[in-house]
DNA sequence: GCAATTTACTTTTTT
DNA sequence: AGTAAATTGC
């Protein structure tokens, strides 16, 4: 049913952003001012208008965000709605690549490979390359690689120097991983954005086509747009320069990943006549809960001034509850959450639990398995994350892209079908004299002498069996050929009989997967396996939730951006957890402050702030200290509570333990903690010496027993932070 | 080459 | 405390 497109339901700097509809635009848009009712009126008016719907291209942060405004505009102007180019930078640009790559390259069939998939061909690096992973993890790298990629930074305008600042083999490493991807045929996140921008200078021709076809373009959450964003965006803005960017610089919570806030702040000096347009009439939260907001985000001094306001009524105070530890944090969050459900003031669904970090969410999840809360978790061990799930995504890359090495690697020997380590290698060689793929390379290993026929002929083995399958993945009916492969890979039966809690979940998640390929072929009957290997590789785990499932949902403050919530707990909030404190230093305290900023103003009518006196990491509990932006909030809006247990803690210590030691009782380890360990004559000063790195001073020495933790310098110049437990130093002096 | 056992490492946040 | 990686024994 169609609903009317009523510009009278807007405010007037609503209406101004909706009907602004040529020239630069800059929607400055406070928390819940009702940015994602602007974006869809103003495409809605755009088709109103007449405007063709394939000539906007709208993109949002997550695929989510996408949909939920697709169906919102479907809803004011129809079918239309489906031509509009929409989704996230990544997806759209996914899409643009498939049908080009062969200009740069690549085929259509490309892997997308994620992070991991990117760490592991840097260890294969470092391998070869004979670097030790001690001084930079294949991790670090990888972000180090990322990072440049979208800042633009390339060979020509200072790779060496950025690179160099960490180490000189750096660049070499970089060259070898993208030589790696290439020959892959594969693409990591960021060439998704920088591939298209290669594209685009290769071929001015196809970048007109572009330019044309896009004459209206909208960017949602830009202050999150980073470096290649930006510039892809103003490579496709053509000469009439209608672009609407949505933002708020007070919600960038990306800056790790590389987004930029001064894209906002810098808008108008490549667009000078940017009109810009301020929405600051909050309304989604109480006023006490906007005051709660105010008061801490006023605390960062790099901002735009603006002042958020609501008509809404006062509510209710915010509350700060003290906990004992993490666990009585969870069952008093429990607690309320039932009685605000048992008591029909709200739903299931209406109720958000919101953490800094996703470790958090295992003590909730058990408390309210106890107590019959219905929940979800979004995030956490993501189920296209899963080793089962990537296990067979692997395989059905390798059949549509049979240069995908890492794809290769993970499954040649899974199940195992006898091809270990040793003949492993005998491949490569091969496949690297030979200039192949590692798959492409097995009829050659084939026709090579002095290689037992045993090995030839499991590698022959597998190479029929994915031939077999390789002809058929184009056909449009994939679904069907691939539950065949998967009937013949014997992988279900494989885990069936394993019999064993973990296998029936791994069995349940392959199903799964199954049914997301058939929902996909029946929703896109149009499409191939190359699309939908596209598509999983981009989703978030937020774009999966279905909020129509009835449940409370737990998630990190980060994906809750966007989102809205009855009732908001933000759970943790304690110093150096939320800030979150890494390497005995906080990143950006302006951007945890962000991230708080952003959790509060998810709330409309109620939000809980707790923190926990007491929390276990890595096992040991350490005593917590409540998170400054508790201290920042304007105490006339919040009234303080305690759970009994933190009351009993509070007031009578030494009687704790009579009282805590039923429920926990862990809590008396910290009187037997082994103190056997070289602990007693380390210090700081020691001179010690460690069986790989050598000699080396300590330098600082924090905790105890089994926790004790040592930073040592080494005569080779190295610092590293090493687990006295673990390290197994002998203490020369 | 494979399974079982032991050790190491983890907690940012995500397209 | 829980999980992934590495090592050992067969």
């Amino acid at each position: 049913m169609e609903e009317l497109l009523d510009l009278n339901k807007l405010n007037p700097q609503q209406r101004e952003a909706v009907t602004t509809i040529e020239g630069p635009l800059l929607v400055v848009a406070g928390a819940g001012s009702g940015k994602t009712l602007v974006l869809t009126y103003r495409i809605a008016y755009l088709i109103s208008l007449g405007i063709s719907p394939s000539s906007i291209l709208a993109l949002t942060f997550t695929n989510k965000a996408a949909s939920e405004m697709k169906e919102r505009i479907r809803n004011l102007v129809g079918k239309r709605a489906d031509y509009i180019y929409m989704g996230t930078f990544h997806s759209i640009f996914a899409r643009i690549l498939r049908q080009e790559a062969h200009l740069i390259g690549y085929t259509r069939d490309y892997s997308i490979y994620d992070t991991d998939e990117s760490e592991n061909v840097i260890k294969g690096i470092l391998k070869d390359f004979n670097i030790s992973e001690n001084h930079f993890t294949p991790r670090f790298i990888q972000g180090l690689i990322s990072k440049a990629k979208n800042k633009l930074i390339f060979k020509e305008n200072g790779l060496n120097n950025f690179f160099d600042m960490y180490n000189k083999k750096l660049l070499a490493i970089y060259e070898e991983y993208n030589k790696r991807l290439k020959d892959s045929n594969a693409m990591d996140f960021d060439d998704l954005l920088i591939k298209p921008i290669e594209l685009f200078t290769v071929s001015e021709e196809l970048l007109s086509k572009y330019r044309e076809r896009f004459n209206y373009i909208l960017v949602d959450e830009y202050q999150d747009t980073n470096t290649a964003q930006y510039f892809l965006l103003k490579m496709l803005v053509n000469q009439n320069k209608n672009i609407c960017c949505v933002g708020d610089d007070a919600q960038s919570i990306y800056k790790w990943r590389g987004a930029e806030v001064r894209n906002i702040i810098e808008f108008n000096k490549d667009f000078p006549e940017t009109k810009i347009i301020r929405l600051e009439q909050n309304y989604r939260s109480t006023k006490s809960i906007l005051a709660v907001a105010d008061s801490v985000i006023k605390n960062n001094i790099y901002q735009i001034p603006k002042t958020l306001w609501t008509s809404n009524e006062q509510g209710e105070k915010v509350t700060v509850t003290t906990c004992f530890d993490e666990r009585d944090e969870a069952n008093y969050v429990a607690k309320i959450v039932s009685s605000l459900i048992n008591s029909n003031k709200y739903k299931p669904r209406e109720i958000a639990i919101l953490y800094r970090t996703n470790a958090q969410s295992r003590n909730f999840e058990e408390v309210f398995i106890k107590s019959s809360i219905p929940y979800i978790i979004v995030g956490g061990v993501e189920f296209y994350k899963r080793k089962e799930v990537k296990d067979i995504l692997a395989y059905l890359k390798l059949l549509v892209n049979p240069k995908d090495d890492e794809s290769f690697l993970r499954i040649v020997n899974f199940p195992p079908r006898g091809i270990g380590d040793v003949s492993i290698e005998t491949l490569r060689t091969i496949a690297r004299n030979n200039e192949k793929s590692m798959f492409n390379a097995i009829p050659d290993l084939i026709e090579s002498p002095n290689i037992q026929d045993r090995i030839k002929k499991n590698f022959k083995n597998f190479y029929e069996f994915i031939s077999k399958y390789r002809s058929l993945v184009n056909d449009k009916n994939f679904y069907e050929i691939v539950k065949t492969f998967i009937d013949e890979l014997n992988i279900l039966q494989l885990y069936k009989e394993e019999r064993t809690e973990e296998s029936n979940q791994r069995y349940e998640n392959i199903i799964q997967l199954l049914n997301s390929i058939q929902e996909f072929q029946v929703n896109n009957p149009e499409s191939t396996l190359t699309d939908y290997l596209s598509e999983i590789s981009l989703i978030a785990d937020v774009d999966n939730w279905e909020d129509r499932k009835n449940s409370v949902v737990l998630m990190t403050l980060h994906s809750a951006k966007g989102l809205e919530f009855k009732v908001v707990f933000i759970v943790g909030c304690e110093d150096g957890l939320l800030p979150l404190r890494r390497d005995g230093d906080i990143d950006d305290i302006e951007e945890e402050r962000r991230l708080f900023y952003v959790g509060c103003t998810r709330a409309m009518k109620h939000l809980h702030l707790t923190y926990s006196r007491n929390r276990n990491r890595f096992g040991n509990s350490y005593p917590q200290v409540p998170s400054r932006f508790i201290e920042e909030i304007d105490k006339s809006h919040i009234i303080f509570d305690s759970t009994p247990l933190a009351e009993i803690y509070l007031k009578k210590n030494s009687d704790l333990r009579s009282i805590i030691t039923d429920e926990y009782s862990q809590l008396d380890r910290h009187e037997n903690l082994d103190t056997n360990y070289i602990s007693k004559n380390l210090k700081a000063g020691s001179i010690v010496e460690h069986d790989v790195f050598g000699r080396g001073k300590v330098i600082y020495l924090d905790g105890y027993g089994d926790h004790q933790k040592v930073i040592v310098e080494f005569k080779s110049g190295i610092r590293k932070h090493l687990m006295v437990k673990y390290a197994n130093l002998k203490v020369i002096k």
